[in-house]
DNA sequence: ATATGAAATGACACCGGTGACAATTTGTCA
DNA sequence: TGACAAATTGTCACCGGTGTCATTTCATAT
């Protein structure tokens, strides 16, 4: 196995189609540059790490040499002679698809020709070994940063195991988070208090909220947000008509089912994501309620599912996408990293469509 | 820049929450073990290659040692001697989130504890640069394997393009991908026909299709495989009766009006994904058609939001994580890359639910 | 013209592994 | 028992960059 390498040297080249696609067939090394350019190869280093101790002059002729060459320094002997790596982990557990291929877009948006890439870690917060694993990772890897997506942000004790490995470690979550280097947060309270404005100022007085799972700290925040908004106009909502989901559609629609089987049933249900918010239509339906017209729902995320329901859902829009590219750019940024803990916030709106209207008159 | 990075030693180790999670603080290196095992780096290289020269007595030693220490191979070093990273590209352009993350978890279940790890790289094949882009990226990282995703997959140039970089190409698809080192192919066809013989064994006559966008493989494999399938049974489909989607919600609930408009409507529509039944069920509702009594729906993927319609939707399952694990599991595997193309087959199989029934009486 | 300090550059070891090949140990056979 | 091949192990250069520190260059002060 470790006998039989003998690549040779021949391109060998078996390309059908031809030389279409420019492949740079013998890499360019910085030797290659520094002789190009006249200079020792520690010059072009400095070049490229932008050292302000090189002659303008100099630095122009490398310069010139790297883009007629079009080399590209060498991320692993980077690494090696820097002691980190050029990645960024996405560690995250088990979220809902969207939200991690936003982030993962957002992310390498801002991530673009920076020289960094980012690498995916799916974990798994009930392990027995999930603490270790991630840590392994981050340490195996010499990762340079590492964006971690709730619930597993809350976790501040591996956000601070992660951190002192030398990780720039950036949360996105609604709250801000313990341990982190930096976090990206999401106002949801200041959102939600906008959804129950929007009830209000429809009229409703008899309103449900259907909260998320107990080990995620987005729902509290998102209940608290929305009755203190409530509160703002003189409505109180009464302890059975608080009730917790799982985040997802079948608990959202049990917990509907259960919201609208009393006598005196609420005219609007605020849903702590578009899940739920879509388990709720299922209830609603089933019971022959129709939405708008007997009952307003509010969700959260404006996820895809948001417009594919009927009548389209008014939704908070969840900036996911504004947030990893926030955490991306805080983690390629050049500066000091050991400041005080560096917090973001960007807030979410009101997405108002079709499945909010003024309560019916029957009382 | 380059000047203050006076880092020291210092562990300086800041971590008020406790020692809780493991962190070798000072990374073993290879140097390290071999001194502890009493033999030389190289022999402990060995060891970690799996050389068949070593004696099985130091063999378990080196290995008592590393397991001892925690020793783990600096990916970067290893990487750099061997030319080649340990790193998978996943390369996409149009994000259906579901998708990729299915191909993520599957190929990172593949993965685990191999040492090789999967960085993701989104790309727009409109771009002017397309191509140079990924290709540029496949080289800088030197990927020792890179999965393709569809439509990406169908560009035969790019594939071979990768592989001439001593890249280890896998495709995912519904046909044979040229170019590719390796393919898991899904026989949509079978699948397809499946649906259709049981449309056809619930009695439908009248059934019209909604096909995918034309610069797709996969909407042609999956509309003929329907059409042979229906054949089969003698049955054929107008060509008024075949329209093209676009694979989303939008365009289903476009093509389904119009085909829902016509005198002599079809009692049953296979739509080539499931977005695309969606705006199906979509167009039905706006029209008053209750599904599955007046229209059976079959879609394509069992995506979701197949359960999360009503009634939920028949589909066909579209083996997406199977098909992941096997191409990473291919991309380990350490034999001679070089041998004929190979193809893995999986075949994607109708799940039956409750928007498909005989078609109305009327006739 | 000479000393002097700052600016610019280069020489060389080193990051943590692996390849090529030499050296050593072991086993076998004449 | 010596010779020779096979099995094992070690030495050293090298992968492609960066850090440290020495060296060269250059402008300015004396």
């Amino acid at each position: 196995m470790s006998k039989k390498t003998g690549k040779g040297k021949g391109q060998s080249a078996e390309n059908p189609s031809g030389e279409g696609i420019k492949g740079p067939s013998s890499p360019v090394t910085i030797n290659d540059v520094a002789r190009m350019a006249g200079v020792s190869k520690k010059t072009v280093s400095r070049v490229i790490n932008n050292s302000p101790f090189v002659m303008d002059e100099t630095r122009s002729q490398v310069n010139a040499v790297i883009k007629q060459t079009g080399y590209s320094p060498n991320p692993q002997a980077r690494g090696l002679a820097f002691r980190k790596s050029f990645l960024i982990g996405l560690i995250y557990d088990n979220p809902n698809a969207e939200f991690i291929v936003n982030v993962q877009d957002g992310a390498l948006e801002a991530l673009r020709d920076s020289g960094y890439e980012l690498i995916v870690h799916p974990c798994d917060r009930r392990s027995p070994t999930f603490a270790q694993d991630v840590a392994q990772f981050v340490e195996r890897q010499k990762l340079h940063g590492a964006i971690v997506l709730p619930p597993v942000s809350e976790n501040a004790e591996l956000m601070y195991a992660l951190r002192s490995q030398g990780c720039i470690v950036i949360g996105l979550a609604s709250v801000k988070i313990e341990g982190a280097t930096y976090c990206a947060v999401s106002s949801d309270r200041e959102a939600c208090a906008e959804a129950a404005t929007h009830f209000a100022a429809l009229g409703h007085k008899n309103i449900a909220v259907i909260t998320g799972p107990a080990n995620h700290r987005s729902p509290s925040e998102r209940l608290e947000g929305f009755l203190d908004g409530l509160k703002k106009h003189g409505i109180t909502v009464p302890p059975e008509f608080i009730v917790r989901g799982g985040y997802t559609f079948e608990s959202g629609m049990q917990a509907a089912e259960m919201l609208l089987s009393v006598r005196n049933r609420p005219t609007a249900i605020f849903a702590c994501n578009d899940e739920m918010a879509a388990g709720v239509y299922q209830a609603a339906y089933r019971i022959g309620l129709t939405i708008p017209e007997k009952l307003s729902v509010i969700g959260f995320d404006d996820s895809p599912i948001a417009l594919r329901l009927w009548p389209p859902l008014t939704t908070i829009r969840f900036p996911v996408k504004l947030m990893a590219r926030l955490a991306a750019t805080r983690l390629i940024r050049q500066e000091g990293q050991e400041k005080e803990q560096e917090v973001a916030f960007v807030v979410p709106h009101l997405v108002v469509r079709s499945s909010t209207q003024a309560p019916p008159r029957k009382a």
